[in-house]
DNA sequence: CAGTGGATGCTCT
DNA sequence: GAGCATCCACTGT
């Protein structure tokens, strides 16, 4: 199998494997192996190793789903975290163990997917923040309403619509349907830069993104 | 491309 | 009752 670099990505390179790409213009990676499920112990680690480390992993849901080129941190001591003022019903999955989803929803109608993972029994989370879409393009395009490729996954928001993510699925394990989450064929250029849209933000380096990914959610400084 | 404002409903104080 | 871990349509360069 073949895959092509998420920031050059032209379409949808495994629903169509031997679609033509433009090779001067893009960067083609060789798929040395098969896509290989992240061990349990993934998760179970520091939250900013574990946002870093998820750029250039693949993340399906019922087969749905694309590259993942930008997350972020949310630490139990970060005010802006769900899990700062401690347990409710609301974020409880945050408490539990590592390698689960938390769903939740933002500003009354978008939904937003974070993955649990935990150092020394610290509620912390990672917010998907955007995938470059490979696998579903269509029925993504139906959930989204659009066909521009940009726009289908580029967002927290965005990325739960076309996944088809919302509260049904909050707690479930990544290691079982409907979900698979791949590791990476390769180690992808990481950026890092500041949090977006939050008022609490505490200055430091939460935000990763595959560095010059056109499906960034926003633009690195 | 940058800036603006409205939609919308849950969570927690 | 305030405050959102957002998105989209629309405006003006």
């Amino acid at each position: 199998m073949r895959a092509i670099a998420p920031h050059r990505m032209g379409g949808a390179a495994w629903d169509n494997p031997s679609m033509r790409i433009n090779t001067t213009k893009s960067i083609i990676i060789e798929m040395k192996r098969p896509p290989k499920p992240l061990a349990p112990s993934f998760y179970a680690r520091n939250v900013l190793t574990v946002a870093r480390e998820l750029i250039g992993t693949t993340f399906l849901v019922d087969g749905v789903g694309g590259v993942i080129v930008e997350t972020e941190a949310y630490q139990e001591d970060d005010p802006a975290s769900h899990s700062f003022n401690g347990q409710t019903e609301r974020n409880a999955v945050m408490f539990g163990p590592p390698g689960h989803i938390y769903i939740y929803l933002s500003y009354g109608m978008h939904w937003c997917a974070n993955i649990v993972c935990s150092e020394g029994g610290h509620a912390s989370a990672v917010l998907l923040r955007a995938l470059a879409p490979v696998a579903g393009i269509e029925r993504m395009e139906e959930r989204r309403g659009l066909t521009k490729r940009v726009l289908l996954c580029s967002g927290p928001g965005r990325l739960c619509q076309a996944l088809g993510l919302t509260r049904a699925q909050n707690g479930l394990a990544l290691d079982a349907p409907p979900f698979e989450l791949l590791a990476g064929q390769e180690s992808p250029p990481v950026v890092i830069g500041p949090r977006i849209g939050i008022s609490k933000a505490v200055e430091r380096p939460w935000r990763f993104g595959w560095a010059g990914s056109r499906f960034l959610s926003k633009r690195f400084a």
